[in-house]
RNA sequence: CGCGGGGUAGAGCAAUGGCAGCUCGUCAGGCCCAUAACCUGAAGGUUGGGGGUUCGAAUCCCCUCCCCGCAA
């Protein structure tokens, strides 16, 4: 087991990055150390909240380092003197700069959740999602100057099934790209893997996801309403806005039906569903949540805002 | 001390100093070939808890417990 003598440092911050650790290390391919980003304080309750990759590594008593500023001279040497064979890196959640990424003897890999050179950048799984792509996929690439540029490595597709939210597609890409890195570490290490490059006139980009970005346009089709809902779980969801507040919808359904409201026009149908029109079709809202209140149920809702009827979100 | 909203009947909400109400649900009865529809009636409250101001507090003041949004 020639592989288990190499070091490898792995990198990475979120549920996606931690699904892969895990599996690393169950499959006996265990890093030396994490590096991750610090702890950030969470909720009105101020606590620090660990990343996910962090509890997992103390699981498993793996060393953990934790930065949020890579351009300083400490770090380069914390890391140089690792004297690590190759970085994995996985969402980490800040772009690693060139010193660090030349320090490995045999190079970072980088682990990314779409079939590049498709949406390279922050949030692949959400485009894919958004675009109601059919199949999306995982990539193992090497990083070179440039973010989610560099060759292949090795690629792996995945249908993407009807009704499938940002989720549930995250710890399947993370379980099939760790599958493909325990199958091509091996190789990569021993230099048998050639790499191919990207063909850099068809990437696309994305970015990183805003509050802002969940808010509903209700001029837009209802199946494109849904399919924000799917890709914007957990995180920041859907909202429109009654009264000047903001009002998550955290569940709904298509309702097919033609009709004749105003986009953004609030209807009950005749099975007393609290129902919103789009530009084609309309949105029942199962289960809404107005800010400071408690989540409750469409119905529940209306029973208590009449009003909302007829109303334009 | 990061900013803000809220706690009232089983559920969702009104009532901002003067008789605690609305919609839904529940129960009983009625109507109907029938129904998640409709009609009549009923039950259900220590207004989260404690203290204060007042002739009088859900409402104003102080304390306390709980829930939630922003921010990430």
């Amino acid at each position: 087991m020639q592989h288990q003598k190499k070091k490898i440092i792995f990198w990475g911050t979120p549920n996606f990055a931690a699904f892969i650790l895990e599996k690393l290390i169950s499959q006996g391919y265990c890093p030396q150390a994490l590096i991750t980003t610090s702890d950030k304080p969470v909720g009105k309750e101020k606590f620090l909240n660990s990343p996910a990759t962090k509890k997992i590594a103390q699981k498993y008593n793996l060393p953990v380092w934790q930065f949020d500023n890579l351009k300083n001279e400490s770090v380069l040497k914390t890391l140089v003197d690792l004297k690590p064979d190759i970085f994995i890196i996985a969402a980490y959640g800040l772009i690693i700069p060139q010193e660090i990424l030349k320090i490995p003897v045999q190079g970072c890999l980088n682990v990314h959740p779409s079939l590049l050179p498709r949406y390279r950048g922050a949030s692949p799984i959400q485009a894919a999602i958004l675009n109601n792509d059919k199949k999306t996929g995982t990539t193992i690439m090497l990083m070179d100057e440039k973010v989610d540029h560099g060759p292949i490595i090795s690629q792996k597709k995945l249908k993407i099934k009807p009704g499938e939210t940002t989720p549930s597609l995250t710890k399947k890409l993370a379980l099939l790209s760790a599958d493909l890195l325990i199958k091509i570490l091996p190789l990569w290490l021993e230099n048998k893997i050639k790499t191919r490059p990207q063909k850099h006139k068809k990437a696309t980009f994305t970015r990183q996801i805003k509050k802002i970005h969940g808010q509903i346009f209700w001029y837009k089709p209802a199946q494109q309403i849904i399919q924000m809902w799917r890709a914007y779980q957990p995180w920041p969801g859907i909202y429109t806005f009654f009264k000047g507040k903001m009002l998550k919808i955290i569940d709904l359904e298509i309702l097919k039906i033609k009709h004749s409201f105003v986009p953004g026009q609030v209807f009950l149908t005749p099975d007393k569903n609290l129902a919103v029109a789009c530009s084609k079709n309309a949105i029942i809202l199962k289960k809404v949540h107005l800010e400071g209140k408690n989540p409750v149920k469409g119905i529940d809702f209306f029973n208590g805002h009449r009003e909302i009827i007829k109303q334009i979100l």
